[in-house]
RNA sequence: GCGCCCAUCGUCUAUCGGUCAGGACACCAGGUUUUCAUCCUGGUAAGCCGGGUUCGACUCCCGGUGGGCGCGCCA
């Protein structure tokens, strides 16, 4: 039989990346195993489903890649099967009516009495006593399902043939198993996922609100880099390899490689493969990204493709998420922000004012070319007796306000003559003042 | 409280009785780039504790400790 996979998340809100790491996981299991991936919205409980959570889900797993390969199930079309299983419980003697504490008439589950046992595919073989089970509520008294039968009862029906879930769920795999047997039905594999914890080593809760997978991507995180980092908590392919591509991954998954123990997330892990994925992005890409990171900062106005591209060449190498494009500011307007610390630390020792004097009047002339450039600060140190290379930090302070950038003969180039003029005076003025 | 699960550098992990306990992030030092980033080289850093079993235990067993999860008319 084809395995069936499926993620069946409530969207009572934003997803969270526990959460999305156990679809991550389902997804590469069904990929692995040539099966299908299915997505089941459990969304009965009509008090916190919004349909904003459900678009906040759905737009998280398609920029994650997670394509799922049927239509989803929404439980909340599925009313009439869980009250039909209901009553064919009831029928079977698996379950009864009961007006507990008078809130009206519920049904319950009727746990079988004996031992019931489950190989798990991460925890390995577990059991739970007769005695620690008790019967349970699967219809409440206003006559909706609870998460459990709607659970069984679509998993049943959507041919599903392995579970994997957060290991929250261990306890009610032992409910669900007997129902599975009572409704008829074959019980599924299980796999239960360790859980992911916070960076003070605690389980994630709603104060942790940068662990929401939209909080990623409006950092400027990049999906497959996320993806990857994901798959490696609680899980490794068994050698040195951690930059795996999505293919990679969906070869080498398996079950057997889960750990069984909660992990920890670094964020700063997760930056450094960002900054790897960044840097393998085709030229195109990049341009694009940066392009709507740098309008939606409060400096930005429009500049020609051409220009942002040439920005973009330089500075690629040297972005691991896209917020740095911050630091861009220099290369759009005439004069720089400088900034007090590269300017203390840089300008205003030795003879600055003769250095930029004389550099202006090389410049003045020279055709604005990588190597012009490099030709002028060279020739102008040697005209100040300064050592060589001695030209670039104090020049490159006076003109973009900064002590770290990209090379300074390319900087100079691309920012074109009559900006570098410029912002020399303005540093003179500086020096003045 | 009861039940279950887990336990290797700060963090993520490799190891399935015999290893100088390996890799990655982070950190430190050096090199390259006279900037920065990348990159390269090197370094600091780990088997929770106590008992067993064994010629030999990180690995198997027991106990302890620590952490997690569950015990809803939530999902």
């Amino acid at each position: 039989m084809s395995v069936r996979a499926r993620f069946a998340p409530s969207p009572t809100g934003p997803v969270h990346i526990g959460n999305i790491r156990v679809a991550i996981f389902n997804w590469l299991y069904a990929r692995h195993e040539g099966g299908r991936f299915l997505l089941r919205v459990e969304d009965t409980d009509r008090e916190r489903s919004t349909p904003e959570a459900l678009r906040v889900l759905l737009d998280a797993l398609e920029w994650l890649g997670l394509d799922y390969d049927e239509p989803p199930l929404y439980q909340s079309t599925r009313i009439a099967a869980y009250q039909a299983a209901a009553k064919h419980l009831i029928r079977g003697g698996h379950a009864y009516r009961e007006n507990k504490d008078g809130k009206g008439e519920c049904v319950m589950f009727r746990m079988p009495g004996a031992d019931i046992f489950y190989k798990d595919e991460i925890k390995g073989e577990l059991h739970k006593r007769a005695e620690d089970l008790k019967d349970f509520l699967i219809v409440r008294s206003d006559g909706h399902a609870v998460f459990h039968l709607a659970n069984v009862v679509d998993d049943i029906e959507m041919r599903v043939t392995l579970i994997m879930r957060g290991d929250d769920h261990v306890e009610n795999t032992y409910r669900h198993v007997a129902m599975f047997r009572a409704l008829g039905a074959e019980p599924p594999k299980y796999a239960h996922l360790p859980m992911i914890v916070n960076a003070q080593g605690k389980p994630y809760s709603k104060r942790d609100g940068d662990a929401f997978v939209g909080d990623f991507r409006d950092k400027g995180f990049l999906p497959q880099a996320l993806f990857n980092y994901l798959t490696l908590l609680g899980w490794s392919p068994g050698d040195d390899r951690e930059k795996l591509s999505r293919e990679e991954l969906i070869n080498l998954f398996t079950l057997d490689r889960v750990k069984s123990g909660p992990a920890q997330v670094d964020l700063k892990k997760l930056l450094h493969l960002n900054g790897r994925y960044m840097a393998e992005l085709p030229a195109e890409t990049f341009v694009a990204g940066a392009r709507r990171q740098l309008c939606a900062c409060d400096w930005w106005r429009d500049v020609d493709d051409a220009y942002l591209r040439q920005v973009c060449a330089l500075m690629q190498s040297r972005a691991r998420i896209y917020p740095q494009v911050e630091e861009w500011k220099h290369f759009f307007f005439d004069a720089p922000d400088y900034e007090e610390k590269a300017v203390k630390k840089i300008l205003g020792k030795g003879n600055d004012r003769a250095l930029f004097g004389a550099l202006k009047t090389r410049l003045e002339s020279a055709a604005f070319t990588v190597e012009a450039v490099e030709r002028a600060l060279r020739a102008v140190e040697t005209d100040l007796g300064l050592g060589h290379g001695h030209a670039n930090q104090p020049v490159r302070v006076a003109v973009t306000g900064r002590s770290t950038g990209a090379g300074i003969a390319e900087t100079l180039a691309l920012l074109g003559k009559s900006r570098v003029l410029v912002r020399l005076d303005h540093a003179l003025a500086r020096l003045s003042g």
